[in-house]
Parts: structure tokens; sequence; C-alpha cells
DNA sequence: AAAACACTTGGTCATTTCGCCAAATAACAA
DNA sequence: TTGTTATTTGGCGAAATGACCAAGTGTTTT
């Protein structure tokens, strides 16, 4: 692995690893429509508002989403709608898992 | 969030995380045209077989590679070629935050 | 059977992640 | 200005992750 590589696939990582939590993908789905203040996605997550907040700052920091400011309210919005797509392999995946489980028992 | 959503969201960030790992897209994409024993693999990282042994277990685990033992070697397989081409997205995000980090230079 | 080879597993330690609470900030309202 | 609402940030403890070394397993060679 060179270190150009290794630089390349360090950003992959990272915003892979910007996706892995299932909040995260619940607030990404929530944002695939429209966009939505905290307290909206709050209300959805069983969660401390810090704690929501914290995972949009997450995926704004992967540049996932984006957010602005509208009097007392922030919104966020989804910057890259593939992103969700592009999770059915992801589900390819899954589906294999739960067809190999089910031929073991 | 429903307890149903719960755990479709569970079983996507666990494949989700499974990928987020540098090294281990690294292995992937080593797997992509053929498969490989762990000797392969281990050659091209600069980490412990054991470290190796651990990332394939984890792709492994998450369903996204298989393994077969032939001989003294083991040779894992990309069960889910669709998971490399999917990147193309990931790799749209890290292409807009290069650019929106230009432009703030 | 003993040694050598290929790999996995267990243990340990350092680092990161996650969730909550409390405190800070920002905008608006009274 | 003081208070209220919306959100972020800092800090802390618990849990998960990642890397190495050492020991264990399975297979072939001698």
């Amino acid at each position: 692995m060179t270190e150009q590589e290794q630089l390349r696939l360090n950003a992959r990582a990272t915003v892979l690893k910007a996706l892995a939590h299932p909040t995260r993908l619940w607030l990404l789905e929530q944002l695939q429509q429209q966009e939505h203040c905290v307290c909206d996605l709050t209300d959805g997550v069983n969660a401390d508002i810090s704690t929501v907040s914290k995972h949009l700052s997450v995926l704004k920091q992967a540049g996932i989403i984006s957010s602005r400011r509208d009097g007392k309210q922030i919104y966020y919005r989804l910057e890259t709608p593939c992103l969700l797509k592009m999770l059915s392999c992801v589900e390819t995946v899954i589906e294999k898992n739960a067809q190999n489980h089910a031929e073991l028992v």
C-alpha cells in the first residue's frame, strides 16, 4: 500500500465511518426528502438533543450534509443524495446473510 | 424510530462499519479481481499477519467476503462486488470536500 | 511422530466512539 | 436587559476498536 493509496483509503474510510451508525443512517433518511431542523429530528430519535446534534456534526464534518441557520433554528440538508441509493448494495449483503443464516437452521 | 427500523438500520450500520477502515478497503480492492490467501495480502499491508487476519475476519463476519481452505492456505473471495462500485458515490463526497476546502483557501 | 508453515485466537494496552449531563452560545421575545 | 428557545460544546465514564505479541489449530513435510 503506497502512501498515496493510504491517503485515498483514509478519505473513503472517514466517509464510511460517518455513515456507519444506525442513528446517523436514520437521520440521513429523514433528510432525503427535505431539510429539517434539529428539533424535528430529535423527536424521532430516542436520544438526547446533544447526542443528535453531535451525530449531525459528524455527518457535516464528513461533507455528507450541510446546514443553514434560520432564526433560532438550524436546518440540515443532504448534500449527496446518491449515498442513500448506494446502500442498495449494502442491502444485498444483508439479504444474502439472512439467506445463509436460514440455510444453517 | 420504530423497533423494526432500528433492526434494519443496525444491520446496515454493521456492514458499513466493516467497510469503514482503510486497511479493509485495501483488502477488498485486492480481492476485487481474484481470490487471495492471507500471505498474499499481508505482503501489501504494513501490519502484523494477525492484524490482517482479524480484518479479514471482520469482513467475513459481515458477509462481505468468504473463505475456503486449500492445503495450508486460506483463500478469501469477495462475495458482493457491487460494494466496491458503490464507493463511487463516496468518492463524490470526497471530491466535493476537496473543492470546498480549496475555495476556502 | 516431530518440525515447519499458514493462519487464527486470546490477552493486553492505547485510542476512539458514544451517550448523557451541564455549561456555553446565538437569536429572538418581553 | 433579562428571559426563553434552539442548538452546540466540553467533560466524563462505559464500551468498542485496533494493533501487537504469544499461544493455539490445522495441514503438509520430513
